[in-house]
DNA sequence: TCTTAAGGAGACAGACCTGTCTCCTAAGTT
DNA sequence: AACTTAGGAGACAGGTCTGTCTCCTTAAGA
């Protein structure tokens, strides 16, 4: 019998290009056995429902991303200090990149509404991946109140991710490293909480 | 003959609320029309197609949002500074509130994938408007370089709405004002530029 | 060699959607 | 009083979408 494995990571992969390029909501079932050269009655026999392929493949996207973000972040800079602001460097490139259509998580949340949907958890997983990973990071660099702080970083990578897929701009991340930085130096300089 | 403008009027208000709480996309004509009371014919001789509707409802938003978030602003504080800090506080209340669905103007943008369509314009008018806004309070509060403050600001409101639209929680701008509290201390205590 | 399962190709049903069209009513205007 | 125009009700065309079903081919295992 032919590999299913192959037919199965096939289809998630166009999938996967296809709902980031055009959006989640603008492809079709059909499109996506067209492009991947795939029976319409193979895609569901893996997946009982076009719901299904996506959680599946926004499940794949999140591996990914995060293996790319973690270590893109651990070949730069040698202090955690100089990591932190290394991952708006990493990001910058990602938002001028000719291809950047926005963050694929945020793209999904709002571009399905029903907050049951099982994609939402992807995506909340995947920013509290970045969270603990920043939170270790900002404590290794001696950041007094790290859950505060990562939480704030949450806010500056949103809002950077935002401005280069409203703006189309990916000076985005030239801000939010400025703002970080002074983060950084405040909590690091103050022994006293924000004030 | 009967009031142009009120059913004009009507069908922008009703589909207002409709594209709100089930996205723009989620929404047929049909709805609309069953919704307000209106006939079909009456929609479409005031609005040639529904992008055309969208735009009026985005324009229309824009309108009401900005007025609402400038007099907010303004009946809070008596210092710039004060003013700066307290949009957040205005804006935490508008996450808890218990119909918030997100930024109707961050969802338009990523609901509508083509960047073309003129509700980008709006969404990309509102955030400029808000920055115009913080620019200026912010050299009223002695804020060195406004400009990179106020992109600075764009990121956190940004992530703030994201935050609460994602998580659905509005813990988000206790952050975002934490952060930029520090912000305005660092940018009004240091003449020199972020390091 | 025979059985079984995966896959390709595509017709099809049923449900949506937008936008047009017809027919009718009612309210101003001349 | 005749005319004009906004509006209500809803059928309809033409398109899209998801998901099912049938028919055929191919390949792996017993």
């Amino acid at each position: 019998m032919k590999s299913s494995k192959n037919s199965r990571q096939q289809i998630i992969e166009i999938a996967s290009q296809l709902f980031y390029q055009k959006g989640i909501q603008n492809v079709g079932i059909n499109e996506i056995i067209a492009t991947s050269g795939v029976a319409k009655r193979t895609l569901y026999r893996h997946f009982a429902s076009k719901d299904e392929l996506i959680e599946a493949v926004m499940k794949h996207r999140a591996r990914e991303w995060l293996h790319w973000f973690e270590t893109a972040v651990s070949d730069r800079g040698n202090t955690a200090t100089e990591r932190l602001l290394a991952t708006f460097d990493v990001l910058r490139e990602w938002y001028a990149s000719p291809d950047f259509r926005g963050c694929p998580f945020i793209n999904a949340v709002l571009e399905i509404a029903d907050a049951s949907h099982p994609a939402h958890e992807v995506s909340i997983g995947v920013r509290e991946s970045i969270r603990m990973q920043i939170k270790q990071l900002a404590e290794q660099a001696g950041v007094k109140d790290a859950e505060s702080f990562s939480q704030q970083y949450l806010l500056l990578i949103g809002g950077a991710s935002l401005m280069a897929t409203i703006e189309g701009v990916a000076g985005g991340a030239n801000y939010a490293q400025q703002a970080l930085s002074t983060l950084i130096d405040s909590a690091i300089a103050l022994p006293k909480n924000q004030k």
